[in-house]
DNA sequence: TCTCAACTACACTGCACGGTGTAGTGTCGC
DNA sequence: GCGACACTACACCGTGCAGTGTAGTTGAGA
């Protein structure tokens, strides 16, 4: 068992943001440790001390991703959709809902965070071996789920089952957002928005009280 | 310029199954052409004088991935929302939406092809230098969202804009439903029926009339 | 019978690279 | 000053492999 060396956190951070951009270009297995330890501006003998090897550096990449965005999920659903519910009618809902699906997809489609988790984690999809390199998106539903079954005690939403409305949700908004627009770096803002905004209609529609 | 051998269909067909199988079980970067010759039970040297080379032998099976996928969601089209609608209610059309989209999602989400296709397109998604890799799909839009403005002529649907409503009717079935279950060989068909089953009756409640 | 194309079965080349070892340097604390 | 630790800068090893060349075999057609 490698012993891993602690040492200095900017340099650790450096090796883990230089190796993500060039996974994220290249692909893992294209990227040599050699031109990480380039990028990150340490030496090759310096990046196995501090990750023993290519494949724990890659899942310490993948974990910070996965923190990254459900941190930035947690705070969009905090902000938009509040536990204590300031939303009282079907028009406030649905601009809430609108900003936070905006406010999300904005940053996350854009994000190379999410591209590294979607690249990477796709790069393993196909092969059926690695489970425990998905990415757990189960707590982000829940919270959602949550919001809705609220929204549906308070007559705003109508609703069977809180979590089939939480994935239409996301569907409708992130995962079509992102499955257009698949490059961080050449997403137009103002086309995440019209997809944003129709799908949030469309849902809306679905699950306003008729 | 390499000269390509004609030779045999059944030895080309092989090779790219072959190849294919392996690409997908453990990525292109990752499998040699030694072994996509060994399963191919053809020579190394005949793996070449086909294919000319490694990328050659990938983009080959991307495009018969994708024309399959095509004409799978054609054939499906056509089956269950035929031109000359024999489709007059509401109630029919969910019908028939239901049993088209649970139709392609059975079909694609267990596909290899199109888990190949998502996998080794995704592999190179986050290599922002190759857009000519990605699968066009735009076709078959076209098509549902023709399909959809002739129901909304006929009041059986109420919509402003055709496609975007195909993308809403793609979001809520087949993307969920392929997000959901990676893995074409564990694809539950009772899960995949469930989630392509409520997403359509959300699809019908945004757009049937009110 | 001869020729040609397809194919096999190797061998080979040049290169890449994950991972490891080591000597030397600099810094810090005792 | 000494020792420990972090780090650099190489060198090295063993392995893998894309791609190419070549000799030999086989089958089909002229």
């Amino acid at each position: 068992m490698k012993t891993l060396r602690a040492g200095s956190p900017a340099k650790r951070a450096a090796i883990l943001v230089a190796a993500r951009e060039l996974f994220l270009r290249d692909g893992v297995d294209r990227v040599s440790m050699d031109a990480v330890a380039a990028r990150a501006a340490v030496s090759k003998r310096t990046v196995y001390d501090y990750f023993g090897d290519k494949r724990t550096l890659f899942l310490a990449i993948l974990a910070d991703a996965a923190d990254s965005l459900n941190g930035i999920a947690r705070r969009a659903i905090d902000e938009h959709l509040p536990d204590d519910p300031a939303i009282t009618t079907v028009a406030g809902l649905g601009e809430a809902l609108t900003a936070l699906a905006v406010d999300l997809s904005m940053t996350v489609v854009r994000s190379t965070d999410y591209a590294a988790v979607f690249a990477l984690v796709a790069q393993q999809r196909g092969q059926e071996g690695s489970p425990g390199d998905d990415v757990d998106t189960l707590a982000v539903h829940d919270a959602v789920a949550d919001r809705f079954a609220r929204f549906a005690g308070h007559g705003l939403l109508e609703l069977d089952d809180p979590r089939e409305a939480a994935h239409h949700f996301g569907a409708l908004t992130l995962l079509l957002a992102s499955d257009e627009q698949p490059f961080p770096s050449r997403a137009d803002p103002e086309r995440i928005r019209r997809t944003v905004t129709g799908g949030v209609r469309a849902f809306m529609r679905a699950y306003a009280p008729r």
